[in-house]
DNA sequence: GTCTATAAAGTGATAGAC
DNA sequence: GTCTATCACTTTATAGAC
């Protein structure tokens, strides 16, 4: 249904793969391409030779995940906006198109769901200042179109508020993901869902919350007892 | 009042100033032992006599700010506590002993309102995966002080869920401190108020709310039309 | 205390053999 | 495509002169 993970050959595979467990655990900065091909099983060259240079690799790495949650959720956004047209969608609907794809791509990808998220909340987060521009192209253009349309869904809402809770959200949003195996771990087992769903549930019921204070004409859904996977990926 | 910033002499003091500027600036990864004692106008050897090593100079970076800011979090706790006792206080005056230290310390510091909060982000969202140890004792100990008094002011709401809560409202925190400029350029020149004023107090309502949702006995004051300094620090 | 010189190890990248 | 050997550079830390 939505753009799948762009597949790589064999021992380009294998540096990415290696990449990506190292970049996770460790982030971008503290990880040199001796440790990426020692992890790999490659020769020091092998980098150089398939990526060009130390810095294409971690393009790669980053693209290969960005892309297609930028993609699914701007399809999703669009489901989301044609559903309800031509009245605006409601806030909560919104943010699930923003969030679920977290979910679904790291069904789709073969890392476990705690470094998938790591990787993802890294790349968003990553500290030297600004993002790598292809990121930070697809990033910006993405929260320019949800903003727009939660726009629409919170039209009493003065834009520049707006603003600063989607900033709000996004830092909880990061920080659940680069920080979040503590206490996902805590939430484990509680029921037979799986723990990154009521995460979500929570994140979602959390930001819904969080952007519609305050602003007249949106009606919020009570709260569940305790959030659940309630809704579907 | 509060305890102040621990004072260090001459050339002691040119390195720490410059070393923040630079941790700062660029993470406490990306900068170099020679970038800082140039920075300095030191001797490259500088760093190593005043501080045992980088990483010495480091914590001694870190500690610095951290330190005051739990000292003053933990008596402004106490006097909300003792304030309402024997009733647990209100979810907003936790929430404000909690942030408004960001803005003292950052007024009795030297730095630039920018620098200071993007280095207290960066102490405590360092990607290493670990924070420093000194810092990671402080700044747990404090969470947990809040949490216990939280649980009184939302004693409907079950523990893993104002777990949850709080660790969204931290990521959001984080978030506003280390990639606040942007948007706060933006809000800048409004009113005569400054910029970081009513930031904090946007964040401050939003913490509020995310926290109080659906927490029966719990009221909320209506939101103001547009946040402002209202409150004091 | 301050400086120079240098050690010891690590970095990304590449030329050239196979 | 894969590998070894090596280049040119940077890093932190320190010994020893002043």
């Amino acid at each position: 249904m939505y753009q799948t993970i762009i597949p790589l050959s064999g021992p380009k595979l294998r540096l990415v793969e290696a990449a990506e467990k190292l970049f996770a655990d460790q982030g971008f900065d503290s990880v040199s391409v001796r440790d990426i091909t020692k992890e790999a099983n490659a020769n020091v060259a092998a980098v150089n030779y398939h990526f060009g240079s130390r810095d294409g690799l971690v393009s790669a790495v980053m693209l290969r995940y960005v892309n297609p949650v930028h993609q699914e959720r701007c399809a999703r956004l669009e489901a989301v906006e044609k559903k309800w047209a031509p009245k605006a969608p409601p806030v909560e609907e919104v943010m699930e198109a923003y969030v679920s794809p977290l979910v679904t791509q790291v069904r789709k990808s073969e890392m476990s769901e705690k470094l998938f998220c790591k990787l993802l909340g890294r790349i968003l987060s990553e500290q030297g200042g600004a993002l790598h521009p292809e990121v930070q192209l697809q990033f910006l253009n993405g929260v320019e179109r949800f903003l727009k349309t939660l726009a629409k869904s919170l039209s009493a809402l003065p834009y520049e508020d707006l603003v600063w809770r989607f900033h709000f959200i996004s830092g909880a949003m990061i920080h659940m993901m680069t920080h979040g195996e503590t206490l996902q771990a805590m939430t484990k087992g509680a029921n037979g869902v799986t723990a990154i769903d009521t995460t979500i549930a929570r994140f979602l019921r959390f930001a819904t919350i969080a952007l519609s204070d305050g602003v007249e004409g949106v009606e919020i859904p009570p709260a569940p007892k305790t959030p659940q996977a309630t809704f579907s990926f």
